[in-house]
DNA sequence: TATGAATGAGTGTTCATTCAT
DNA sequence: AATGAATGAACACTCATTCAT
């Protein structure tokens, strides 16, 4: 009886929750929370629910540090998608993205958002996803300014705030069953009175 | 014992239907859609489950028509709370009375974005919601137009849209821990850039 | 919707109750707590898991309830079994059909003793048993040194707690192998030399 | 890492196993044999799950030899408390230190009784130890009779018998919630009936 | 029509045990 | 010898739904 117990491979367990997260995401984007079996996610990872649970203690704890991915994923689309050779451009582009992942039921918003409530764990998570994720856009419009392509007088938190709410109800009025020109329409109408040259 | 129904009343059926639905629409809003029980609603109503078997067919039904009042509740959250002396006002007054009901857990709307991806019927319930609410807004806003309260050129329907996105996303980032005077902000100033007089 | 909800046999619930409390007396008592599952006890009631769930919210309670007839199961033994000319064949018949009720397996009482510890409920329960059943056993003697049967100065409480202890050391005994004869001479000899004629 | 055992050492494999039992008793007596894990008991010892079934081959043989340790157990605190001026003294001294034993959940016998009509093995093991420890207190008896401390014509076989059997009940008494005191005083009531000065 | 006891197919979670490293 | 990830067989408990009364 040894004392010292080496870790088989340090790092694995990181790796494994990783591998987890990124099957565990794809399931409860398209099954939804509650229609998610802890069973679902182990048979697609092609093991037993048991290894599951060596890595997340519970169902909520899963989903919740799914959750906790979000804000990452949204500076991901930011920096990846909102590109172009205008401002509009960049708007369209990066709105086009969302809705692609959303087409492929990849987002997990609105589980989370009707979790939130009653669920203080994910409560906190979203919390603290929206300020990261405002702050993130703002320092971005901020460096919009710098370059020039951004009216000075913009105040970037409030526009921060409204472009993520304006996102969010854009969504929704996807799920609601608005064509998606016509929701990229009111993105981008949105966007234009709000960062568009007003002068 | 059961004193036997005046079948004679025609509407009867119609009436205990309203009840359940007003009183299932309280607890699925507080409780959520997977957490709410029919034994949840039964107690609550005073009668056994098989009654409430009586009139809806399953939970799933149950909830659908609940979602189906969606609209009508929203137009006539407008018509009671879209008052005020200026646009502004009207908007202000708006929206606090949305926050209002959903400070109260009296919103529905999250669980039923949640379940629309996988539940057809709700989903075209929502669609048909999405399409009145968004046809009464647009209304309003003309006949505002007509008392000279809004500017002629703008586009009813996609304000209407837009709105209602706002209106979304608004109520998205409170459940995201935004404040309310700050999510107000958000609205008036996205209402404000929208409508406002750009004249 | 008809408010007044008869109930369609009044008393039929607890009749119920008592019937599962029976059935599942027998298999806790020869499998053991942890060993029995509901399942188990449904299946032998012939009814579905859930039909058990019912009547008892959850194994736990339905085993203190299991606990809970105990007293009321040594005074019937007492009654029923301390009966002879002499006072010492009295005892002897008693013992007797507690070795009987041990050698069917009938007995919960050890199970009970090792949860106790860790179970606030049993502990709670046991205790009341232990209370009531002192009480019974003190009366009991009371009685007989009343008929003569029992010298008179004897501590009626302290010989309950003697004769109490000393039954379940016996039992205890019979558990660790001790043969039926030998574990009756035990509670005989120590029956004797508490309770016997030392004028 | 390890360093290679030195396989030179013969009784090496011993020493582990008494330092796992060692640990393990307490676990499982403080916590129950059901409510222990294997992982728990691993945990404590700061070792794998592997490395304690290198020791024991399961869950249950482990229980076994930890219950195979009771009756020298006993021993000892007979050796150890049975002490004091007086016979009376010495069985007050060793009742104390019983309850002193199962106050600080040291006790693994209530676990072992309830588990025994179930396991052949336990039952086994608790049958040696019955006889190993009327034996032994038998030869006790017949020591202090041989120093006078007791009468001539007891029969310590007997005697030794009812006293392990009012140990028991007294112990059993403990747990369904008499006091300390009270117990302690039927065990000196007992104990005086029994091996007191009757000459 | 209303009742509520009963069903039965889950669902999350646990844990003794195994075995590749 | 030791590790600890993985297994798989349970198990307590839930709840939408049915149906005899």
């Amino acid at each position: 009886m040894c004392r010292p117990m080496p870790k088989v491979v340090a790092g694995y367990k990181e790796e494994a929750k990783k591998t987890i997260l990124r099957t565990a995401s794809d399931i409860f984007a398209q099954k939804g929370l509650h229609e998610t079996t802890m069973e679902d996610v182990a048979e697609k990872l092609g093991v037993s629910k048991g290894a599951v649970y060596q890595y997340f203690p519970s169902k909520d704890v899963l989903f919740q540090e799914l959750c906790g991915n979000a804000s990452k994923k949204i500076e991901e689309m930011l920096r990846t998608h909102f590109t172009g050779a205008t401002l509009r451009e960049a708007a369209e582009n990066y709105i086009d993205a969302e809705f692609d992942r959303w087409e492929k039921g990849q987002m997990l918003m609105f589980e989370a958002i009707a979790e939130a409530p009653r669920n203080a764990g994910i409560k906190k998570v979203m919390s603290g996803n929206y300020s990261a994720t405002t702050r993130v856009l703002a320092e971005f419009l901020e460096g919009l300014k710098h370059e020039g392509k951004l009216r000075d007088d913009i105040d970037t938190v409030a526009a921060a705030r409204f472009l993520i709410a304006l996102r969010h109800g854009v969504l929704v009025s996807r799920v609601q069953g608005l064509r998606r020109d016509e929701a990229k329409r009111v993105w981008l109408d949105g966007f234009d009175s709000f960062l568009g040259s007003r002068v």
